[in-house]
DNA sequence: AGGTTTGTGGGTAGAAGTGGGTAGTATTCC
DNA sequence: GGAATACTACCCACTTCTACCCACAAACCT
């Protein structure tokens, strides 16, 4: 219960309610430092999923898009296209966030909802498209173990 | 009795109960740190077994994973793959975790389960499938002497 | 032997997850 | 401008699950 261990991890099943609503894992809402109460950004991920950072982190990734050089084109269009879609959200006394219309038709949500740690942030999924990643991956099974080699766990 | 930074050795078999809780050897209780409040990670094992971490070792393999590029859509994979079946476990004060239902499956588990502690982390296996594997290997003597050369005890 | 530790089972209070109501605010339309 | 409508934040209610507790049997240790 003493959370020292303040990353996230392990993956939750869920489901959207009628209203655009998601539970936050109990064990990640815990895990959130209380400086940023309770809230987190939400914006698209690159898989095709919902990421969602906890505020104090967003801020860390305004710095970096703001010391982007502005000067090539295709720099303005990734900062544009990553802020556009972000928004802040704030979970209600039971946990949930609702999600922007916009960012579920983007990651292709229906109803069942995989929500996926990965320590500095949360991902959230649609559970069918993320099972299906998971057996593509399968089938690259080299490539992962040439990254497992590079970081030597 | 300053067993404080001791290893994990041995084999020990043991009942998952109806609640998919198992015991943690009290011998590897006591080698755990108390630093780590009684809680390991626990996450998929490459050969089919769930791994407990101490909470500590945990932490140097998230270090690894947050340093990895997250530009390259395969390290991400990687990392959520990895992180994605992990949880903290605490174990009570009878001595055990409670696993989830997906480690559970991936290992193979069905009541009879041996733990096999592997010096900085341990292991916990299904019974049987841990006993097919030691018999895979008789068939593999001159892989196992090779490996044997080159660390030299 | 007898006390202590260890492993296993099961009950239960409180937490977590889910659905839905409502009041207050914002937006639209005449 | 003001009424009708949509939206959203907050609240309440119900079900399911889980962390914690107690109990007991077997093993262990002088």
């Amino acid at each position: 219960m003493a959370t020292t261990n303040s990353s996230f991890t392990g993956s939750y099943s869920y489901t959207l309610d009628a209203k655009g609503r998601v539970n936050i894992p109990a064990k990640m809402r815990k895990a959130l430092n209380p400086l940023n109460e309770r809230t987190f950004v939400a914006t698209r991920g690159a898989d095709r999923c919902i990421v969602l950072y906890p505020v104090e982190v967003w801020k860390k990734i305004e710095e970096k898009l703001v010391s982007l050089n502005k000067g090539p084109a295709i720099n303005r269009h990734y900062a544009r296209n990553f802020v556009r879609h972000a928004e802040s959200l704030q979970y209600d006394h039971q946990g949930r966030v609702a999600l922007a219309a916009d960012l579920i038709s983007y990651a292709g949500i229906n109803r069942h909802v995989v929500i996926v740690g990965m320590i500095t942030y949360i991902e959230i999924w649609d559970g069918k498209r993320l099972e299906e990643l998971g057996s593509e991956m399968e089938d690259r099974q080299e490539e992962l173990e040439s990254v497992a080699a590079e970081i030597n766990l």
